[in-house]
Parts: structure tokens; C-alpha cells; sequence
RNA sequence: CGGGCUGUGGCUCAGCCUGGUAGAGCGCUUCGUUCGGGACGAAGAGGUCGUGGGUUCGAAUCCCGCCAGCCCGACCA
């Protein structure tokens, strides 16, 4: 009965059957009996709100504020930004109908048929440009409306051929920011600015190191001038988009109206951004920080720093047992952990301790403390940390783990970076030549990062896309992969090295 | 949308070829013994066998339609 891990297989055996298994085991999600659609379980939840709550934070600071806008786009509004909409149009759910009629069938039964169709269709909405643009040209008349800094937490809707818990749902949670400016330059500033808050958030609240950097033209967000993205790499050594923020220059403004009249006196279009994350990020950091005995969370965003487990190995010493538990949860309550209370759980259900602790373990709590009649005696708790080995446990005087507490996740938090990003530097290779490529990404091969020269064409890369299922993830935007070299393909000058990976 | 596969208690699946009216493991409930620990034993609850039709005395099992899901391609946060 005694599995060498929680989750079977391995990380090593069958990294997507590993993933799946871990959302499972933890009790992040699951598929709901909607197509493509999940349930996202307390837990799942409770770290979605950690994220979004935090993220939230950057954007107020950063000036922006929260709007809401309609989940229902009407369908012409789709057809003015011609390469927007053919962008999602293979991917849209379209609401055609407005009431459902009750016909009763022979055998007793009811069947509701859809009646009062619609004179123009809405789509759900895959995102909101057309829709928060239409708004802006309502609020904007002046220079003096400008900056428009909104953010907007939604659901969206892309009909997505096939499905992943997190990684790809038809329908998923995320944040749309949308910015109009007076200047192409203060937009673009704006789209670096909130690319750097997403390097920052991944880097510091979900200890996950990425490569900020910008998006070819083929890979470019339908519409936009310029993409921005942050990727990352998880265990299997592939890359994955963790947030974007686009520069759309005047193309939305164009589409939607967006004008204003200029210091000038000269009536002008607005330069316009969105920037977004998604559920997305939990199935990165699943990915990223996951083991074999499960989900491994960074204290910043776990939805419990702490679970308590009472060991009540006797009934007359049990309530005194729980009585000290709830007196330490209410202890460490009072200490914060950046800013935020200590999420402390004393875990009281009357189960088998074994596989209560296991669920912890398996659901990536940093740090769980137990607490039984011998160490009130001794005045000490037995602490174990999720970054550590399953059966790793150190008994330390209560006290000193009170006064010690906050600095043992920070070092968990930090370890976990540390981890991912010699992980991410073991799997990225500088290389120079066709063939050094073909064998870094062939089949059997590690794969991972490849930092190479390039100067080829559009056509060059979907060719490599296709024949190879490598793509380029982004044109880095530090200096540290700025050198002089050749082209791997076609041998031409070169002044920077871009990240080609396979992704997600 | 093309190619392959699958739909059986909460979960994973066996049974289908060779029709006779439903099984296992896990999970769940109760009791007992254990218990700084993913325990053991016993008893028990739980199933229109995806759906509609056909063949048959009789269908989870054979035939046809439909629906849903999974995997492989094109698309994607």
C-alpha cells in the first residue's frame, strides 16, 4: 500500500499524466460536465485569490483602477478591427438566442427549445478591446481625459479545440487591462511598465524566474503592434507564456473611434494597450515548482502558510492538544508575512493522521507544524517544510519557531527560486549552428532553451514551427543576450540572440 | 474540421468476442483493534451498464442512428 510518491507516475514517466494527477491530488480542479470548462475547487480558488489580490495591488500602485464591462460583445463590433477578429473567430461562442420555450413531449417529458433569435448575434466574449474600446470613445474628448488606466477581472471564452485544467480551458479567469494614451511613446511605456510588473510578480510572489522579452511578428497578438511576454520554463524544459502586454498603436483607437482633440487644437486617435494574466499561472506554477508527492507552493500565494496538525494520540490529552493548536494558530495570526496575516489552519478533522498529514503534503502547504502531548510537554513543535523530503522533520522549541517563523518561509520562498532558476540555466544553451539545434531538440533529446542568432523571415520560422514544433518564444530584452554573430539558418548578421523552445 | 479510441456505482476499470439480466480495487458509512500516523479486521450503503431505435423468449453484451469525452493533427493566455 506504501507508494514510494503521492503521485503516480513521475514527473519523469509522464510529465502531462503527472500534471493532471497533481491537479487531482491537490484538490485544485476539476472538469466540469461543461466542455472544456472547470470547476475550480476552494483550493484552487484560495490561490487565484491570493494572485489576484496581490496583482491587484501592482496595478492601484501603478495608477491604474477597475471597471467592469459586459461579457457579451455584439457581433459587429467583432468586424472592425479586421485582423482582431480574424484572430478568435475559429475560437468565438456566439449567443444567438434570447428565450427558451417549454415543449412537452409524448412521453411526459419537457424539452426547452430556443425561441426569439436575435437580429445581430453576440459573441462571449475572448477578450474585451472591441468592447472597452467603444466605451473609451465615449469617455474621451480631450487630451485631458488621457491616460485611461483601467483593469478589468473577468472570465473570458475562447473555444479551444483541446483542453487542459489551467494551461487551456475554453473558459478561463483572468485580468484585461486596457490603457488609452495621447502619445505612441507613453503607450509603449506603458506596455513596458506592466511587462515588468509581470517579471516582477512572477519573479518575487510565485518565485518563478522568467525571460522578459518581445514577440515576433508571427506570434504577435492579432491587432497588436508589438506583444510583450514573460516565459518561462517548467520541469519538462518547455516554455510557457506566463502574461503578456501589447502595444497596439492606433489600430484599436481606429476601429473603435477612439479620438480626441490635441493640445494642438487637432483632433487626434488615442494610442492604446492591454496587458493580461490568466488561471493560467497556477498551471505554470504547478508545473514549475510541482514534485512527485505533489503541488509545492510558494508561501506568498499559498492559500494556508501554515496548517497545524493536533497528534491526539490519547482521548483524555486530546482537547488540551487542540486548545494548544488554536493557541499557536492564534500566536502566528499576529505576525505577517509581506504584509499580509499568517494564513495559519489547525487541521481538527478526526482522520488518520498519516493521511491527513499526506494531504497537506500532497496539496503544497509551505510549512505544517504538529503538535501532540509530548511536545507540550517539552514546550516544542515538530516542523516540516514542503521543500523538503516528505519524512524530513525538525523538533524545535515553540518559542524559537514563533520567533523564526516568517523568516523560514521567506527562505522557502527564495529556495524555490533558486531551485526553478538553476533548473531554467541547467536547460539554456547558447549554440551557434543548424546542426547543434537539430540535435538539441531532437527527439529523445533533453530539449530546453536554445539562445540562438537570427535574422530569418517570417516563413523561416513557421517552417521551423512546423517541421520541428520549435518555436521563437521571445527577442529578449536584456543586454546580456546582445552580441555580435551570424544567423543560425541563414547566415546573416546578427546583434541579438532570441529564446527558441517548445511551448505550451 | 480530418484520423484513431472510449463511454459500466464517487474514482479507476473488468465483463462484451462465444446474449441469460452486474463485478473488482480504491473511496464512503458503522463497529472493534490500532495510531507522532498515508493502519488492520468485520459488517454495510451505493449502478436507468451514455442515449434512441432494432434483432431476440431474453441485450452491458449483437446491429443502426445520435450524443459526449479522450488521444493524434491545424488554432491558442
Amino acid at each position: 500500500m506504501s507508494a514510494q510518491t503521492a503521485i503516480t507516475p513521475t514527473r519523469d514517466k509522464d510529465f502531462p499524466e503527472w500534471y493532471q494527477q497533481v491537479v487531482r491530488a491537490a484538490d485544485l480542479a476539476e472538469n466540469s460536465e461543461v466542455r472544456g470548462c472547470m470547476v475550480i475547487k476552494p483550493w484552487g480558488y484560495g490561490l487565484w485569490e491570493n494572485i489576484q489580490r496581490q496583482l491587484d495591488v501592482k496595478f492601484k500602485a501603478t495608477g491604474h483602477v477597475n471597471a467592469y464591462f459586459p461579457l457579451l460583445i455584439p457581433l459587429s463590433y467583432l468586424e472592425k478591427e479586421a485582423e482582431h477578429a480574424e484572430g478568435f473567430a475559429t475560437e468565438c461562442a456566439v449567443v444567438t438566442h434570447h428565450r427558451l420555450e417549454a415543449v412537452k413531449q409524448p412521453d411526459g417529458s419537457t424539452k426547452m427549445v430556443p425561441t426569439g433569435k436575435l437580429e445581430e448575434p453576440f459573441v462571449i466574449r475572448p477578450t474585451s478591446e472591441t468592447i472597452i474600446g467603444a466605451a473609451f470613445a465615449r469617455w474621451v474628448q480631450s487630451y485631458r481625459d488621457l491616460p485611461l488606466l483601467i483593469n478589468q477581472w473577468a472570465n473570458v471564452m475562447r473555444w479551444e479545440m483541446r483542453p487542459r485544467l489551467f494551461l487551456r480551458t475554453a473558459e478561463f479567469l483572468w485580468q484585461e487591462g486596457h490603457t488609452a494614451h495621447e502619445t505612441a511613446e507613453e503607450a509603449i511605456a506603458e506596455t513596458q511598465q506592466m511587462h515588468r510588473v509581470y517579471e516582477e510578480f512572477l519573479r518575487d510572489h510565485l518565485a518563478i524566474p522568467v525571460i522578459p522579452g518581445a514577440k515576433t511578428a508571427n506570434e504577435r497578438f492579432p491587432g497588436a503592434l508589438d506583444t510583450l511576454t514573460v516565459e518561462a520554463m517548467v520541469q519538462d524544459r518547455k516554455a510557457i507564456q506566463a502574461g503578456t502586454s501589447h502595444y497596439l498603436g492606433q489600430n484599436f483607437a481606429k476601429a473603435a473611434n477612439i479620438q480626441f482633440l490635441g493640445r494642438d487644437n487637432t483632433r487626434q486617435l488615442a494610442h492604446t494597450t492591454s496587458w493580461g494574466v490568466s488561471t493560467r499561472l497556477i498551471g505554470t506554477l504547478i508545473m514549475a515548482h510541482g514534485d512527485d508527492d505533489g503541488v509545492v507552493l510558494p508561501p506568498r500565494v499559498a492559500p494556508q502558510h501554515i496548517v497545524i496538525l493536533p497528534v491526539t494520540p490519547k482521548e483524555e490529552t486530546r482537547q488540551e492538544v487542540l486548545d494548544a493548536c488554536e493557541a499557536l494558530a492564534s500566536t502566528l495570526r499576529a505576525q505577517s508575512f509581506h504584509g499580509e496575516a499568517l494564513r495559519v489552519l489547525v487541521d481538527k478533522r478526526d482522520i488518520a493522521g498519516g493521511s491527513k498529514n499526506w494531504e497537506w503534503i500532497k496539496k503544497g502547504v509551505p510549512l505544517r507544524v504538529e503538535m501532540g502531548p509530548r511536545d507540550i510537554a517539552n514546550g516544542s513543535v515538530a516542523v516540516c517544510r514542503r521543500d523538503q523530503g516528505p519524512k524530513a522533520k525538525e523538533f524545535v522549541p515553540k518559542e524559537d519557531f514563533i520567533g523564526s517563523v516568517v523568516e523560514r518561509l521567506q527562505d522557502i520562498q527564495d529556495g524555490l527560486l533558486a531551485r526553478a532558476t538553476a533548473m531554467r540555466d541547467a536547460n539554456m544553451k547558447a549554440l551557434d549552428t543548424l546542426e547543434e539545434f537539430q540535435a538539441f531538440f531532437a527527439e529523445g533529446a533533453p530539449g530546453g532553451f536554445a539562445l540562438m542568432h537570427w535574422a530569418g523571415s517570417g516563413d523561416d520560422e513557421e517552417r521551423l514551427a512546423k517541421e520541428m514544433k520549435v518555436t521563437i518564444r521571445c527577442i529578449p530584452i536584456s543586454e546580456a543576450f546582445a552580441e555580435e554573430g551570424k544567423c543560425f539558418l541563414t547566415g546573416k548578421p546578427s546583434a541579438k540572440r532570441v529564446v527558441f523552445a517548445r511551448s505550451y
